[in-house]
DNA sequence: ATTAAAATGTGAATAAATTGACATGAATAT
DNA sequence: ATATTCATGTCAATTTATTCACATTTTAAT
């Protein structure tokens, strides 16, 4: 049992927040902050950013605060982020190819090499210097690539089986936008993005907006 | 004060989950459920089903369970699915267009009316029948096409202005897909999607899954 | 040097969320 | 009809998360 496994998911989920506004102090060139200051910029409390970090280490120091660069790393580090995977796209309609096309990608450590599709039209077409190819080559494609991370942007209904080829393919995380819930074994980890369940959300704020002024 | 402003937005995370499951046993022909069989679906505990249930009524029947078209309509109503509403979306790249083509999105009430860019390649050009215009026509489009829901698919530079345009425009909601946080008025909601924070999450698990094992 | 201000790390207190347990009433079987 | 099973709604108990408060240490000012 590792020390971070026992921190709890939603200290962790806050975690990119924290990262991210560090990000932007280094690029303001900004070198020192204190926990009241990132709570000023995140919204979350002082007292919590602290609980957060402790549970890490320490990593700042009394009367003065933390090291922006330091703790963006150590940050960085507890992420993942320094870790480089190969990934490959299944769904290469437009979400597929806005995942292609998008840099965030690589600043998390991942590197899309290849979308995978079944429509003959879009197959053999080039997304950056990114090519799609057909659905029937991702096996050995995976198997050859060194692929360890498969992301699933198509309708629900194709889904769970790409994620059962995946899983076979020897996979280990799955970035889904399906939105359905997948069944793979305890050791491929899964990520949902759930585009539909946001906007529902979305949906309930606007209804309560206008009730609590009706 | 109304009454669902008290339940706590952990809750109301929950429900479109269950009320994805319930569309999906209507399909199925399903016309009974209970708490204990929901909670096979969806993995939260019959208790907790139960509980958040509550919050809003008594659904339910002993020795019955739930009926589910009724649990259906009253979770859509809760989310204000019933309810109809214009959006246009700001940044007619990848993610824009698939956001245009997106189906699910009529399911929650909301319209893509128009897409608007400042790419002269794009304007003019049509995704379905969604026209891409003119950033310059964004303001006059909104007033003259009662429209109440602002999308922002652009790079995050962009993003605080678009919002401070939407708001301009008398826009009630912002759906967020830009990796920064928005200023906007009270009277406005936001509901983000955060891309990079997801990818960052898998990160986590991956290397956890690794660390675990080592 | 000395003092005052700043700000962490942490244990305790509080608040929120989840789970457990069961009385009650409905449905089904006999 | 009666008995048995089922399953909700709800109160209480537990667990988890957040906030408070402050001793301690460092920085910065005088």
């Amino acid at each position: 049992m590792n020390r971070d496994s026992q921190v709890s998911i939603t200290v962790i989920r806050r975690l990119p927040k924290y990262h991210r506004y560090l990000t932007e102090l280094i690029e303001k060139g900004v070198s020192r902050i204190s926990s009241q200051e990132l709570s000023a910029l995140t919204g979350f409390t002082a007292s919590q950013i602290r609980q957060d970090l402790n549970n890490f280490g320490g990593f700042g120091q009394q009367g003065y605060g933390y090291n922006v660069e330091d703790l963006h790393r150590e940050l960085g580090k507890i992420l993942g982020l320094d870790a480089k995977y190969n990934a490959v796209v299944v769904g290469a309609g437009n979400l597929g190819q806005a995942i292609a096309n998008y840099k965030g990608f690589e600043d998390a450590g991942f590197k899309v090499l290849s979308l995978f599709d079944r429509n003959p039209r879009v197959i053999g077409l080039r997304i950056r210097d990114i090519e799609i190819r057909d659905m029937d080559t991702l096996v050995d494609f995976i198997e050859e690539n060194n692929v360890e991370i498969g992301i699933i942007t198509t309708p629900k209904e194709n889904a769970q089986e790409i994620a059962d080829t995946y899983v076979k393919s020897g996979i280990k995380g799955i970035w889904n936008f399906a939105p359905t819930d997948l069944l793979v074994p305890d050791n491929v980890v899964i990520e949902n993005v759930r585009l539909n369940e946001s906007l529902f959300i979305l949906s309930y704020f606007l209804k309560n907006l206008e009730e609590s002024r009706a």
